[in-house]
DNA sequence: AAGCATTTGTTCGTATGTATG
DNA sequence: CCATACATACGAACAAATGCT
């Protein structure tokens, strides 16, 4: 009978230490050196601790900076009705827009076709960052049709949300008519401003959003962090919430 | 009046062999040496011409390996059923899969969960990559519940086809539960299944299946090769039953 | 912008205990 | 008892990425 390894039991003092909230997701571990310090051994026998953490993905390291406790991902359902704001306080986080861009130009083809507008015709863009409790989720980058939507630069400006914007020039509710996605690279400026590196994975949403009449309102492309943010659809979308799976053995 | 220039004319003609299929989405192209050649300009004068239909994300250059076209991008629609072998019909590319395995084991905690097994209980594991048109899109990792299907491993052997395969050991209809979505890096392996680099961003569906009855049926992993498809949601998709898709023999 | 200290990642080598045959 | 294989643990040095000044 073989006793037990010690860094076995390295894994779940740590492990308890982050169940109990000591260690809250995203916080940096204390260093290998100082975990071989605090459990009195060897630097590699704190690393194979560390190891099978990570290969269980409850912390991920990055050389030169340490190890940090795995965020759970952001769920953020989509279905007919998708409200960013909402979505991060159901999962307990503070919502928070950060604006890049807020400016009106004649829209180009794509654009054009999406919103059925001709091109040339001004809209309204809106490009920022979403953050979800302090860390950036998502980079998006929204198109209006100016003329059909008055105000609502001003509406955006003041409001934040572009649900309550849209509200307050007239547009009570939207729906999501189509959507595609796709995987892609971060460019070197997304992967700047989610602080992530160049060429890491996003998940790449294109959608066009109706109004309660059908006339599309926004044409937006999104790029969430793909470590960061899952998808979800579900069958019966308008049925219950599922808890979230929080549980770590 | 300045005459339009001679890469301009390049490009066209580039492009017209492209759309009369001379070189079909995914070849290559010449060479740059080759085309300078070819049209009896200098070499920069074709790089001009490639640049423009770079840019217009009509081919792709890979240095040290040439010039490609763009693969058009395969569009498959999620909604509550999904068929891979329909949607690769209905954008007319012959639809194929390859296993890369097949067999019974059993099942680990996550797979327990998904399927509404105990853990340990056998399932049949079936592991494969999904072609559309000779190129590799996805890569799938199925999980079925043994003990409930009985005789599938068989009818999967058989038919190729997952609905198929259901069908003859008595699922007549099955439908999406639920779906989880990310964007993750591909592995090495993986990489090499779907002939990209290691790394390159891949599409996460994680999926439960369930039969009409309202049992899980399957549990499955899917990785989408992200410059190769579009998962497309259309809102249209909750209400009625869609009719099967005989657009295509 | 360049340099420096910090921190993880990798690769040598050494030693020990345990199961196998 | 010996040979072998394997996992565990420790030590030292260097490489590479990061963050800060």
């Amino acid at each position: 009978m073989t006793r037990s390894p010690i860094w076995k039991s390295i894994v779940t003092e740590l492990e308890g230490d982050i169940a109990r909230g000591h260690y809250a997701p995203g916080d940096k571990l204390p260093t290998e050196a100082e975990l071989s310090r605090r459990f009195g051994v060897n630097r590699h026998t704190a690393r194979r601790a560390l190891a099978d953490m990570a290969e269980r993905d409850v912390v991920h390291a990055r050389r030169g900076a340490g190890v940090f406790v795995k965020a759970a991902p952001f769920d953020y359902p989509i279905g007919e009705r998708v409200r960013f704001s909402q979505n991060a306080r159901a999962s307990g986080r503070t919502p928070e827009k950060r604006t890049l861009r807020l400016e009106t130009r004649p829209c180009d083809a794509t654009e054009a076709k999406a919103l059925a507008l001709s091109e040339g015709s001004p809209v309204l863009v809106y490009e920022g960052l979403s953050l979800a409790g302090g860390t950036a989720i998502a980079h998006f980058f929204s198109v209006f049709p100016e003329p059909r939507l008055p105000g609502l630069r001003q509406a955006i400006e003041a409001h934040g949300t572009v649900t309550e914007a849209l509200r307050a020039v007239g547009v009570p509710d939207y729906t999501r008519a189509q959507t595609r996605l796709t995987a892609e690279a971060a460019t070197p400026v997304q992967a700047l401003h989610l602080t992530m590196r160049e060429g890491q994975p996003l998940l790449r949403s294109e959608s066009v959003n109706h109004g309660p009449d059908g006339t599309p309102v926004e044409y937006g492309l999104t790029w969430f962090a793909g470590d960061r943010v899952t998808l979800t659809i579900s069958a019966t979308e308008a049925g219950g919430r599922h808890a979230p799976d929080t549980s770590t053995p």
